[in-house]
DNA sequence: CGGTAGGTTGATTCCCATCAATCGGAGTGG
DNA sequence: CCACTCCGATTGATGGGAATCAACCTACCG
């Protein structure tokens, strides 16, 4: 049984509009009164919802446009060259698929539902066209993209100079603030990946996620059962993120 | 002496404009008229140039617009928590720097001249409002944050699964296909970096970048004068990028 | 009931960081 | 002009952290 990363409070329903949409407050048109809200509304394109293991797109396919998240979880992998790919990014709700696509007019990377997930699909030719219209739609939009950048960037610094139980405190850590974010319980959730989606994330061995995670354990870091996590002591997981800087 | 990272077909001029900027064609405003042209070239603020080790701005300063490196080189650096930064973008001329802060309206590493460098101001509200009027100028920088998004995402996959020879050689080329975008030899071009630096960057000792440099100087991949590099055997290393996915 | 995907645990190997010493060149100042 | 200094680069020795290989376990599913 698939287990769900969130408890869905937000209707699964393709007959969802933005105006009631649990996520108007995070999704991209946040700034925008009602009557522009109305218009951002008509352009966006609900999707029959994907089912676990489903692709939203593939590598390589034409770019369309971006994607938000409205319930579940999704993971972007990227091959290149080599056999089995890495995977570059979870995504929650509320949270924008596809920014990356943009300027090669292709998708850099396949997007696989982790769990069934509805996304929202957002054109950009007509997110372009509305934006030159809305001011703060358009801001928004390049903060999104700048913040993803940012994102990027943290996620450069874990993978060049951390150990791997700081990558997992820090994983740990940050998943914990989205989930904060979104209005869920930040210190208690389920994990709709697998071990080696971690691990390839955070370019660790299955191996070496399971460990760290039984050393977490022992210490009373973390308690897990099954794919449900327990933030036991999340301050000394943030205390670790940092810690071996001052060796 | 600071070695110049290219030769200098541009004029360091404060009184160039885009019109007859030799990076018109690289730069944000590529596809604008000359008309549009000349009016993007008015929000345009040069800058005096950078003496090497300048900062351009310092992490968390408040972010006032993106900068267009017109010559020289720079280097962005991101300091969290510990002591010593990471470093995580090299810039070279016709790139954008600063796309990153918009989210946050902070700059999120300090940005440090490599030598010599001048550089283009863009302040973002005029760039937004001039992108108002100017579809093209728009759809450029959506492009341009895009690229620096799928960029970073290469990064990340270096940094997480290549060995210390794979990401010198994956550097080296990378380098090599900027010099030619820009119209340089791309087999033979002088660093503006230490040692150090690449070694920051692409999560590696010093001594291990000086080694594997050793090694490729040994096996006839690429020779070594000061700064002065010169790729003997490009298609060599460009196999090497991707070798042991094989094993 | 077998098959498969995901997770755990142990033994071994190896790549690279770290420590340490040395060297060379550039800039400085007497 | 030469010593002095500092930064950057080089080379060697050592150790550690995580990958790899291998075996096994568990749960789920057709």
């Amino acid at each position: 049984m698939p287990f769900s990363m969130i408890h869905h409070r937000c209707s699964p329903s393709p007959e969802t509009h933005c105006q009631t949409c649990c996520h108007r407050s995070l999704c991209l048109p946040l700034s925008l009164g009602l009557e522009d809200l109305e218009r951002f509304d008509t352009i966006v394109r609900r999707r029959a919802p994907l089912a676990k293991g489903e692709a939203l797109f593939r590598q390589g396919a034409t770019f369309t446009g971006v994607y938000v998240v409205r319930t579940g979880s999704l993971k972007q992998v990227t091959t290149e060259g080599g056999v089995d790919g890495q995977l570059t990014h979870f995504y929650l709700p509320s949270e924008l698929v596809g920014l990356d696509g943009i300027d090669e007019n292709a998708y850099p990377g396949t997007v696989i539902a982790l769990q069934t997930t509805t996304v929202c699909e957002i054109p950009l030719d007509r997110l372009d066209a509305l934006s030159e219209r809305l001011p703060v739609l358009r801001t928004q939009l390049y903060r999104s993209m700048s913040k993803e950048m940012r994102e990027d960037l943290r996620m450069l610094r874990l993978l060049s100079h951390k150990t791997a139980e700081q990558r997992l405190a820090i994983f740990f850590t940050r998943l914990s603030d989205r989930f904060r974010r979104h209005g869920y319980s930040p210190y208690s959730f389920r994990l709709s990946m697998t071990l080696a989606d971690i691990g390839n994330y955070l370019g660790l061995a299955v191996e070496t996620v399971s460990r760290v995670l039984s050393r977490f354990q022992q210490q009373g870091l973390v308690a897990v059962s099954g794919r449900e996590i327990h933030l036991l002591a999340p301050d000394a997981l943030i205390r670790l993120r940092e810690e071996d800087d001052a060796c």
